[in-house]
RNA sequence: GGCGAUGUAGCUCAGCUGGUUAGAGCGGAGAAUUCAUAAUUCUUAGGUCGGCGGUUCGAGUCCGCCCAUCGCCA
């Protein structure tokens, strides 16, 4: 049995439209899953739509169309956005399907009866227009006028139904002490443990002013909360509250090994949900991960400003770069840590030009055509393979024992979720290709027949590196290392087991090799204008 | 306002518990080279390590204050 591992994207609110941002988080986690299926791992990756609320009520009433109407065009426009990203998810849920819903159902049951959810009162100023409540110290600095409306707030109660977070609070920290890598990266852990120390708060998980939600159950009036809602997602796609016994078996995928989220929704991720969790005395997830934002020419994006980059643009550097590029700088020049990350057409270009066209193209290229000049395209032997003598017998290096170390550091760098580190081991891989050629120089050697057998074994090497080069490439950009995979010899093995994969030594002397030119160069002055 | 960071070469950033001439990638410059998509390889660029003060034999590396930027919360 293959180890089984989990990926989520968080499920997207059908009341955005897809952008950057979208893409950024399915496409990382996406590369993440190729690279574990790749291993061999069993790997479960999931991501889907939120589709309740009150924003969802609204945004359908004013198009005059039922809310499931809205939600159905929109969780289709995503689907569709998925598609076009190359993203290759397990499932995809959407909070409005019947098996979500009694699933979150049966969940809060749980709870109401584990003591956890109670019914409560909730006594505060309400601002009438907005349908918000206002603590008393933000009330009193509003002057008790609603800041949008300038009328009076009123003083209102409301029963909803509370989880007793504070319960947990000492759990809580106890399992982000023994788990430092709870929440990744460390700045947003000490974020949350800082929160922790001010003591949490009960909070509401339902409300009565609103109808498109999950019914709470034996409490008419009340709908559970969207966020509660959608947080469930995680394992009611994996059926853990299920009681249909033709659910398919999903159980050993959880706990997840990865929630990745965005940094706006970290508390909900890293401690309201490990909270329901230990109500519900489930497993917690290994690892959320909080990414940060994209920011495009140096400014945020938002409705106000219109900068989004949205999927029209999106579909400009697909036109322009290709997917394979565009995912290649989503995963390796992302926002991945704690500070945000700037989207501009300069960078993207840059970024293309030094690693996909001068390294990842290039170097392919060259050894193609040397095996094709000086070998009829046929790989010539390696006449060094094999002898104890391999370390040091044409230039310094041993490139059966490199790839051997690369593929490992690759793995480690993979499982721990550093997609940008993987990414440059698999091209620093490349770049010591490109050493080795300058530094033993074929092309010369090429001029003087009685070179041949030297000649014939640094081709050889190169080649053999690059196919394996090519195989760490692929999660990032399949398509792309695919058709290298074709030209040099790796096509046969693309189903082998991953040991056999990344084997350095495999092509068969005689395969043919083709010269082929992946990433053609792209004229800087056609670059997709900003925005 | 509370809590927490960050501020290092043109750009993006590494620099763990303080110790010889402060590093990488990209860009720029020079050289080598011609197999390759004018690609590659090598060398290099002399940056008051935000400012001031302090601790120390010695501080980007610790402490205090100040300035700037940012994050989380309220």
């Amino acid at each position: 049995m293959s180890q089984a591992v989990c990926i989520t994207t968080p499920i997207y609110y059908v009341n955005d439209r897809p952008h950057i941002g979208h893409a950024y988080t399915t496409t990382i986690c996406d590369v993440w899953s190729r690279a574990e299926r790749l291993m061999g791992r069993d790997v479960f990756f999931l991501t889907g739509t939120d589709e309740h609320g009150s924003k969802v009520e609204k945004s359908a009433a004013a198009r005059g169309i039922s809310p499931q109407a809205l939600a159905d065009e929109n969780a289709a426009e995503f689907q569709r956005a998925l598609a076009t990203f190359g993203i290759s998810n397990s499932d995809f849920i959407r909070t409005t399907q019947a098996r979500h819903e009694t699933q979150v159902q049966e969940q809060l049951r749980r709870l109401v009866k584990s003591g956890s959810v109670y019914l409560g009162t909730f006594e505060g100023w309400y601002d009438e227009g907005q349908e918000e409540y206002h603590t008393e110290t933000r009330a009193r600095e509003l002057s008790y006028l609603s800041p949008i409306s300038g009328k009076p707030l009123t003083r209102a109660t409301e029963q909803n139904y509370y989880f007793k977070l504070s319960a947990f609070a000492d759990r809580l920290a106890k399992h982000f002490a023994d788990h430092p890598t709870f929440v990744r990266p460390s700045e947003r852990a000490n974020e949350m443990l800082g929160r922790l120390r001010d003591g949490l708060q009960d909070v509401p998980i339902t409300r009565t002013n609103f109808s498109w939600g999950i019914a709470m159950p034996d409490a008419p009036g009340h709908v559970v909360y969207v966020w509660i809602d959608a947080l469930f997602n995680y394992i009611t796609a994996l059926e853990l509250g299920s009681a249909d016994p033709a659910r398919p078996d999903r159980s050993r995928y959880w706990p997840a090994t990865y929630h990745i989220v965005g940094k706006e929704i970290l508390w909900f991720h890293a401690v309201i949900w490990p909270a329901l969790l230990m109500a519900l005395e489930l497993p917690l997830p290994k690892c959320v991960y909080a990414h940060s934002f994209w920011i495009a020419d140096g400014q945020k994006m938002s409705k106000s400003l219109g900068n989004f980059v949205d999927l029209a643009t999106i579909d400009r550097y697909f036109a322009q770069f290709g997917l394979d590029a565009w995912r290649w700088y989503m995963a390796t020049q992302g926002p991945i840590a704690a500070t945000d990350a700037d989207f501009n057409a300069k960078h993207f270009h840059e970024i293309y030009t030094a690693d996909l066209v001068n390294t990842v193209g290039n170097c392919p290229s060259r050894v193609g055509a040397m095996i094709g000049k000086y070998f009829d395209g046929r790989l010539p032997a390696d006449s060094t393979a094999g002898q104890p003598a391999h370390d040091g017998a044409i230039g310094s290096h041993s490139w059966d024992s490199l790839c051997a170390t690369t593929v490992r550091e690759w793995e480690s760098r993979m499982d721990a979720f550093d997609l940008q580190g993987a990414a440059r081991i698999a091209i620093d891989l490349l770049r010591r290709v490109d050493a080795f050629i300058n530094e033993t120089a074929p092309f010369k050697l090429a001029k003087d027949p009685a070179n041949a057998v030297q000649l014939a074994s640094i081709l050889n090497q190169c080649a053999q590196t690059v196919r394996v080069a090519g195989v760490l490439l692929e999660p990032f950009m399949p398509s792309k290392m695919a058709a290298l995979a074709g030209a040099f010899g790796g096509q046969a093995s693309s189903g082998a087991p991953w040991v056999v994969r990344v084997k350095y030594g495999t092509i068969a002397a005689g395969h043919p090799i083709e010269k082929l030119a992946l990433f053609p160069r792209v004229d800087p002055a056609t670059c997709v204008p900003a925005g």
